[in-house]
DNA sequence: ACAAGTACTTACCCTAAAGTATGTATTATG
DNA sequence: CATAATACATACTTTAGGGTAAGTACTTGT
């Protein structure tokens, strides 16, 4: 699990950025390119390891797996394991992932305005 | 400006995530330690570089100028600088940055609610 | 003549996070 | 007996971006 030097200036000003900014506070747990579109994923209903993998292809087992534990260690969602050969694991959002839905939409929405050039006018 | 490899993975990998969610468009925007705290400087008027210089101090002034020019140039804010010596810049938000604060309303909400617990209940 | 203030710029370094490649345990199946 | 499938783990490399430190142009104040 990722090795993090305890006192780099960058892990200091990081620190000060989350007690000052709420918003900071989030990123630091949907942050990254594939944490999103994970939460994404998962908003329609549990998902099986390998359904993930499957739906986002491009995305390596490394990460994959990395950023499923980063989200549950946050406590963003839920890993089950059901104990038997093949492992049969789902992941799915937890309350406080669930919560962070309307922050997903209110992006999305911004998004789809601003690909649709609807900020242009002024 | 950044210097960025034109042809690595990681630059593909961004463009589908790109495609494939919204919200990493978003992301691609306020993305960073410290724009989200610079948009919510912003959001209450106007203020000179050297009045974000002293609210953020440390932020170092090479990374506040280099957010500074990518959010004017993605379109999130918008200089102003008058013809005079010293020099007065002045920034603000644009019609798009405004845009963005619901989404920013949004976060604040989520991780104020995450820090007081209310979402520890199952 | 020299320091101070504003709004930057530039060259170089370091770290976190993403990517590459390969390996693990367990069981069913041909 | 070897292969396939699942859900990971781990050692190593590369890249983007943040940090450090110093410098620039122009004018006013002392």
């Amino acid at each position: 699990m990722a090795t993090i030097k305890e006192n780099s200036t960058i892990q200091e000003n990081k620190q000060y950025a989350l007690q000052q900014c709420p918003v900071t506070h989030v990123m630091e747990k949907i942050g990254g390119y594939w944490k999103p579109i994970i939460i994404y994923y998962l908003s329609t209903g549990d998902k099986r390891y390998s359904e993930l993998k499957r739906a986002i292809p491009v995305i390596t087992e490394k990460v994959l797996i990395q950023h499923l534990k980063q989200l549950e260690a946050d406590g963003l969602i839920i890993r089950e394991a059901r104990p038997v050969v093949p492992p049969y694991v789902t992941y799915k959002l937890s309350y406080a992932g669930n919560g962070l839905l309307p922050v997903i939409h209110a992006m999305a929405d911004w998004a789809f305005k601003d690909l649709d050039g609807r900020f242009n006018q002024v």
